[in-house]
Formats: C-alpha cells, sequence, structure tokens
RNA sequence: GCGCCCGUAGCUCAGAAGGAUAGAGCAACGGUUUCCUAAACCGUAGGUCGGAGGUUCGAAUCCUCUCGGGCGUACCA
C-alpha cells in the first residue's frame, strides 16, 4: 500500500476512535492540489464524538502539527504539513519523495508499470465477440471484440492467466435457413457448390467473399414473408445437421471455413486475439450429457411439448432446453460451454462481454447452473453493453441493412492519412502509422464511455480526431517522443527531484500515480472507459504543461529532471494503450 | 401489462461509489505557430443534474413515486 497513505493512518490511529481500515476507507484525494495531497474528512468521528466537525479538524490539526515532532511519532518527514480546512484534515506530502518514489518505480518497471501479481495462479475466462457465421462482422459486432479485449489485458496486466473465447455462433436454427437458401438459390448467387469449393480449397484457392452468404440469408428472411414452409424445412435441415448427417455437415463447414477467413482478417487488424475458438457446434456432442444431468437433478419437465427448466420461482420465463422438434437452443450449449470450461481450464471467473438484449438470457441460464449445484456460478459475470443504434433505425442483418466493419475501419485509415499527408507528409511510414491511428481511433470511441450506454452510431463523431479521442491520445504520445529525441541524452533518474515545482508537474504525478489504481478499477468493474478517461485526463495535463513550459530549456539540471517526467508520461501512455489495444506510434 | 437499463450544457459524455465551488470534448464565437509536432493550447458563452417527494449535517450520487427513451418478456442468438 500507499507510503504517504500509510503515513497518515499511523499518524491518526493513535488520536481517534477509528480502525486502521475506517481510516483507510476515509482518506480521499482533494479536488484541488491547493488542499493537499490527501485528506480526511472529520464528520464521522465528529457525530461519534458529538462535536462539530470543523472544529475536530481544527484541534487535530493543533495535535498532529508542527511536524518535526512527526519523527518522534514514528513518521517521518513524509508528510510535511497538516491543516485544517473546514470539516477536513488535510494532509501535504513531501513533493521530494512523492516525485521520486512515482518516477523511480516508472522508470524501473518500465513496460510492466500499472500491473501486479494479484492474480497470480489464477485463471480467467472470457468470452467475446462472438459473432455469428456466414454473416459479415458490421459496426455492431464491434462493441463485444473491443471491450472482451481490452478486459482480457486488463486482467493479464493484473497477472491473471486469461483464456480468451470466440464462443462463435456456429450453430443453431439459422444454419438450415442458410442450407435451404444455399440448396435454393445458390447457383442464381454464383456461389460454387461444395464440390467445387472443395476443389478450390485442395487447390489452395481462397475461399469466396462472405457477401454472397450473407445475401443468401438476406434472400431466405426476404422469400419466408411469402412462403411459410421455409421455416419448416429450415428446422428439418438444422435437425439433420445435429443428428450428423453428412451432407448437412459439408454445407455448414464449408459456410465455417469462409467466414472465419473474413473474420480473421477483420480481427488482425483491429489486433483482437483468442485463445480459442470453441463455438457452439463444438459443443454439440456434450448436449446429451448435460440435459441427462438437469433431468437427473429432476430440474427439468415437459411443457408445451418442449424440454423446460420451470424458472417460475424465481419470476422468470423457463429456460428451454430443447425444442418441440427435438432440436437445441442456445441456452442449452451455454450451460454445456460453462460445464466445459469449468472441466477445461478451472476458471476463477468466468466474463461474457455479450450485449445487455441477453441479459434474461443470462440470468435464465446462471439460475440453471445454480439449481444444478455449481456453486461456482457466482463467479460468472454477465459483461453487458448497451446497442448500437443508427439514425434511421434499426440496423438489421435480415434485411442487409449494415455498416460493415471493415468499411468503417478502411475509411477511419483513409482520413488518418490524409491528415497525415498535410500534417506530417515526410513520414516514412505512413501507411503503417495512419492504420495504427485510424484503427485507434474507431477503438478508443468505443472504450471511452461507459459500456452500459446505447451509443447513436454518427460517422462524423466516429472519424473525428480531435479532443477526446484515440488520436489525441497517440498524438500526446508521439510529441512526448519527439521531445525525448531532440533530448537525445539517456533518461536517468538521477535528478533533482525538488525542481519539478510546477503545479501541472505535481498534477502530472499525481496521475501517473494513481494508474495502477485505475487499471485495478477499471478491472474490478470490467470497465474500460475508466483507464481511457484516466489517460485523457493525463493526455490534457501534458498537453497544457507543454504549452506553457519548456522541456529542453537552457538549464541542464531542470532539463534533465523534466526529462525524466517526461519519459515516465511516455511509458503510461504506452502502456495505458497497450492494454486498450492501442498502438502507440512514436511519430505521426 | 410486467421486468431490467439509461435520462447531467445545443450534441456526445465524466463525475475516485454520499462530501469541499457540478467538469471535459464536439459544435459556436474570439485569440495563440520567427519557440520542444497547432491531431495542440488559451479565452467567451452555455446547467431548475428529466420531475416530485423522502433519508442525511450534506444528494447528480441512496429510497419511493412519476414522466421520457431503449431493451427484454417459452421453443432466434
Amino acid at each position: 500500500m500507499d507510503i504517504f497513505i500509510n503515513n497518515i493512518i499511523s499518524l491518526l490511529k493513535d488520536k481517534i476512535p477509528l480502525s486502521v481500515e475506517e481510516i483507510e476507507g476515509l482518506i480521499e484525494i482533494p479536488p484541488d492540489i491547493k488542499m493537499g495531497d490527501y485528506a480526511f474528512p472529520c464528520f464521522a468521528i465528529a457525530k461519534q464524538l458529538r462535536k462539530d466537525p470543523k472544529k475536530v479538524a481544527s484541534e487535530l490539526s493543533q495535535e498532529l502539527v508542527p511536524p518535526a515532532q512527526l519523527s518522534s511519532l514514528g513518521g517521518s518527514d513524509i508528510i510535511i504539513r497538516i491543516s485544517a480546512h473546514g470539516p477536513y484534515l488535510n494532509f501535504y506530502v513531501s513533493k521530494n519523495m512523492l516525485f521520486k518514489t512515482v518516477l523511480k518505480g516508472i522508470f524501473s518497471e518500465g513496460d510492466s508499470y500499472g500491473g501486479s501479481d494479484l492474480g497470480k495462479g489464477k485463471t480467467v475466462v472470457i468470452d467475446y465477440s462472438s459473432p455469428n457465421i456466414a454473416k459479415h462482422l458490421a459496426v455492431h459486432h464491434l462493441r463485444s471484440a473491443v471491450i472482451g479485449n481490452a478486459i482480457y489485458n486488463l486482467y493479464k496486466t493484473l497477472g491473471y492467466k486469461c483464456v480468451g473465447i470466440n464462443h462463435l455462433g456456429d450453430w443453431g436454427t439459422q444454419f438450415g435457413q442458410l442450407i435451404v437458401a444455399f440448396k435454393r438459390w445458390g447457383s442464381e448467387f454464383e456461389i460454387p457448390s461444395v464440390e467445387d469449393y472443395k476443389k478450390q480449397r485442395t487447390a489452395g484457392e481462397t475461399g469466396l467473399d462472405i457477401n454472397k452468404l450473407n445475401e443468401l440469408y438476406v434472400r431466405f428472411h426476404k422469400e419466408v414473408k411469402s412462403d411459410n414452409s421455409l421455416e419448416d424445412e429450415a428446422r428439418d435441415w438444422f435437425r439433420k445437421l445435429e443428428k450428423g448427417s453428412e451432407e448437412a455437415r459439408e454445407i455448414w463447414q464449408y459456410f465455417k471455413d469462409i467466414s472465419l477467413e473474413e473474420f480473421d482478417r477483420v480481427y488482425k487488424r483491429l489486433g483482437v486475439k483468442f485463445d480459442s475458438y470453441a463455438g457452439e457446434s463444438f459443443y454439440n456432442d456434450m448436449l446429451g450429457d448435460t440435459v441427462n444431468r438437469i433431468k437427473d437433478a429432476g430440474l427439468s419437465e415437459i411443457s408445451e411439448d418442449a424440454l423446460i427448466v420451470n424458472l417460475d420461482k424465481y419470476d422468470m420465463p423457463p429456460c428451454i432446453l430443447r425444442k418441440k422438434d427435438e432440436a437445441s437452443l442456445y441456452a442449452t450449449r451455454d450451460i454445456c460451454a460453462a460445464e466445459y470450461r469449468k472441466r477445461e481450464y478451472g476458471f476463477d471467473k468466468m466474463i461474457y462481454v455479450v450485449g445487455s438484449e441477453q441479459r434474461l438470457h443470462f440470468k435464465q441460464f446462471f439460475k440453471v447452473l445454480e439449481l444444478m449445484g455449481y456453486k461456482w456460478v457466482d463467479d460468472c459475470v454477465h459483461v453487458d453493453f448497451g446497442l448500437i443504434k443508427f439514425k434511421h433505425g434499426k440496423m438489421s442483418t435480415r434485411e442487409g441493412k449494415v455498416i460493415l466493419l471493415e468499411d468503417l475501419l478502411e475509411e477511419s485509415c483513409k482520413i488518418a492519412k490524409e491528415i497525415m499527408e498535410g500534417k506530417n507528409p515526410d513520414l516514412e511510414n505512413k501507411a503503417e502509422v495512419a492504420n495504427d491511428v485510424g484503427i485507434g481511433a474507431i477503438i478508443f470511441s468505443e472504450l471511452s464511455t461507459k459500456r452500459v450506454k446505447d451509443v447513436l452510431f454518427d460517422w462524423d463523431e466516429v472519424l473525428n480526431f480531435d479532443g477526446e479521442t484515440g488520436p489525441y491520445v497517440q498524438y500526446t504520445h508521439a510529441r512526448l517522443c519527439s521531445v525525448l529525441r531532440k533530448y537525445g541524452e539517456k533518461v536517468t533518474t538521477d535528478i533533482d527531484h525538488d525542481l519539478l515545482r510546477e503545479d501541472d508537474e505535481l498534477i502530472l504525478v499525481k496521475r501517473l500515480e494513481a494508474f495502477p489504481l485505475f487499471i485495478l478499477r477499471a478491472a474490478k468493474y470490467y470497465e474500460p472507459s475508466i483507464l481511457s478517461k484516466h489517460l485523457l485526463d493525463l493526455c490534457s495535463t501534458f498537453n497544457r504543461y507543454y504549452q506553457h513550459h519548456r522541456i529542453l530549456t537552457d538549464d541542464a539540471e531542470l532539463r534533465k529532471a523534466r526529462i525524466m517526467l517526461v519519459d515516465s508520461i511516455r511509458q503510461v501512455i504506452k502502456n495505458g494503450l497497450s492494454i486498450l489495444g492501442l498502438k502507440s506510434p512514436e511519430r505521426m
């Protein structure tokens, strides 16, 4: 724990009727650096003592000063001043000590600054992205992938072993629909037959465009409006698929191959990675055992010809395990997958990064896990997020009205390139940097607001590179790198910390000091935006500082000291961006 | 109908989990580049924190009610 807070606690504990834990919980950071570095609000003890909090604060400040006495009280010169400000007791720490501990810490920890070994020996399973096969990745697939990836990195930074799973939607009635559509209209869309496709593949040719498959899907939903029997036909095909029909299986594999090629391309561009692609189909052979366990536990019943777990007692609709046509449902597959993951990975925590429209589903299937006697259900959490909405109504894959993720990424990189042509035309690896910045803008815009909020998709806003954006953070990083390049000498921790006495320098070092804390909070609440906001704060403080104070001054000692600070800021921004999944170009 | 989520500046959002004077960005207007990257910085303007009660020394934050929006509500995921 923080040496400063520790010190304050040791000073206070004999003077006030509160436990160490209580004191620690009450200590806060004042809103303004003029009010000191830490504050202790006296409301709680004032109530106990039935005294005026202001009076308590001022009495305590009398008792605790002068600082000269602190050493003899077992403290040191860590706290240099204590004063009462209204009902608050404000503590001022040694700036020299603050700068020294923070800057040296960052310098020695480097890329690992901000992390810890909190999760040592523990495993976290994270389920994210999980798109449906045979459809494009559209903008609404972005959130889960990007949030999940950031949460993965957050936990990894904290020392957890992470297992990222892309629970592909590669099973379900929709495949029956696709098979029907493929058989009926495949040639119309010039989709190669299974045989031709297999030949192409062995010849090393890449598959066809996923657009074709998407068109099939759209066509099916168009036709089904006038021909109901198509639905029955589709259900029939899915049942065949589940029962292991060779023909169905081949078509399914065909679609899956094509989809994964497209997905991999986009994931690679986004920098999103997975440790496992075990999708819904992976569990097909285990489904029977899972259902039997539920049956044997006496949890299931037949209702309206379907096999369900009745959840009336818990004020929820039933969890359906098997439809009347015997086919499985996603709840069954999710229960089965959870059991499998517990067996396979022995996780200490399992995180599902899935949209908030599936809240009820998660409540239901977590309840079933609980009823099955799995106490590890308490370690499972649905990390939900709001929908992406559009100005012109809802976007729907079924109607083919979507903004493709790849188009968005492409557009963003194009704009980044154009801006760079104007601002830094001599840059060597422009294409690469434009890519880093363009993608960074998209990722950051997803991660900079709290996940629960619905977001209205707006091209202008997503493609804005000014203000609180990814490019702003990256730009700040590039600026810092530029200063360090111009400095040209080796950065050293051997500096006179007393030379750093500007207000902004103090604010900066405090933000650097708080960085690990924000990582911790972001992980605890599964909320990458906590980290994004902190980086923005750090950047805007630095940019203000940079505007008003010269770093490469003529004063050699001061220059050395400021460079140390600059290098620390650079390091922290880089570490933070890396967790969020953004690159940190050194020039842009 | 019922359940869950969200209402803070014209727009998009913060607000260290009840505390010291409600903050940013975008958009608007006005400034800053012989000087370390102007993707930046500074200034002006903009608020009954959806509304009404309540709890508390103290509420944007907690409770109740109410209005507005979103999502969900047995064989899609």
